[in-house]
DNA sequence: CCTTGACATGCGAATGATTATCAAATACAT
DNA sequence: ATGTATTTGATAATCATTCGCATGTCAAGG
């Protein structure tokens, strides 16, 4: 009793505008360049068509943290970055592809069917320091991130690297701020981009003298 | 410069009745609660307190995938599981805790400040075959998942392993099945729980009797 | 104890994203 | 070509959330 689909002319052009964007873009975002091609179409016309084709597997809609939805082509697996800032959204290879299976005993008797990692940050364009701006115009908080490149929760690991001795694993800076690993070793691997932390071993981490540098101001 | 914040009465309240909530409440869902206490508050100053809150670090706002927002008394780092049926929300503890870092140098350029892990499924509520009904009244797509108590997702990847001479592992029904290897090895363990698969090895799956019963009908 | 200014509140209206409704148009099997 | 189930376009409706603003409250200083 499938109920069948048609392939309309506008359902084959939004399939086919959504495949050449290399971007996520959202309903409306993809409503406007379909616009040059059809003008009579309607938006409504475009979610339903998004919708569907989701529902049949043919392109992939996310739902990304509480903002609006965004449509992918790509229909394989994979993870998302999405910028606080700005909202864009990037794919992101994740180093390890297995996921992390449950506990069977401990799914509360849920019957799980799928998982969702997305990372976030700030994306390339959001990063140059635009002086005192932050989420939505807020009064004046002043924030320290803008005059020195790193956030609050950076400095605080590369504080806590400052005080070891010794090279140190994202663990013993969890323990050390009392901030989730997870969120941890995040930071760690942008200090370490930025090159204010090294690797003297595989998975143990201290400062470089840059490092060091940054604190001080 | 900071903007300093008071203890108002509503303030108090809203943050002790959402302190007493075991589950994960929207806002509105709080916004009823506290309106036995305070009847004359209003639902804007809710949101407002609850916005504020959650940006000095006292609760937690969860945002999952693209519905009401979700507010946690709990600040510490965990993760959770939402009924794709409901939308009830749930914690769920992960088995590996530590993060997948992203390669550095694939990080598209983004600054990195954390991750969120959410899982998906049915309740248990939502797992009672509940005769013809798939998401929001859909007009008649017969479910088979509704007479066999398995999802198609979990009848594929069980169908892979009845195939298969030898006990498995997750990677090999993702190939045979072409599913993402996460998808699938969330299904095993449903699978498992339920008794449909037996684990002889650990990582290496095959099919029981009773799974097998399962397919035929 | 009265005034001031910074926060906060309550109300209703506004917004933004998404859905629902429904008559008219269209695709597709026959 | 024809019948009919599916789709469309236009518009209204919905839902969650936020905004504007007049009013209220608090803490500190005179």
């Amino acid at each position: 009793m499938e109920k069948k689909l048609r392939m309309t002319h506008q359902r084959e052009i939004i399939l086919d505008e959504l495949r050449r964007c290399r971007s996520h873009p959202t309903a409306d975002e993809l409503y406007e360049r379909i616009k040059k091609k059809l003008p009579r179409i309607s938006l409504a016309t475009v979610y339903r068509n998004l919708e569907i084709l989701s529902e049949v597997g043919l392109i992939t809609k996310l739902e990304i943290s509480g903002r609006q939805k965004r449509f992918d082509w790509d229909v394989q697996d994979h993870d998302h970055v999405y910028c606080t800032e700005c909202h864009r959204v990037d794919n992101i290879p994740t180093a390890t592809t297995t996921c992390l299976p449950v506990d069977p005993d401990q799914q509360k008797g849920y019957q799980i069917t799928g998982c969702r990692i997305e990372f976030y940050g700030l994306c390339p364009n959001c990063q140059k320091p635009r002086k005192v701006q932050k989420f939505k115009g807020d009064k004046d908080m002043a924030c320290k991130s803008c005059t020195t490149g790193l956030s609050d929760t950076q400095r605080q690991v590369l504080e806590a690297f400052a005080k070891s001795e010794e090279a140190c694993g994202s663990k013993d800076i969890a323990a050390a701020t009392g901030m989730e690993s997870k969120k941890v070793s995040c930071q760690i691997t942008a200090l370490k981009k930025k090159g204010f932390v090294s690797s003297p071993v595989r998975c143990k981490y201290e400062i470089t003298d840059e490092g060091k540098s940054q604190l001080s101001c």
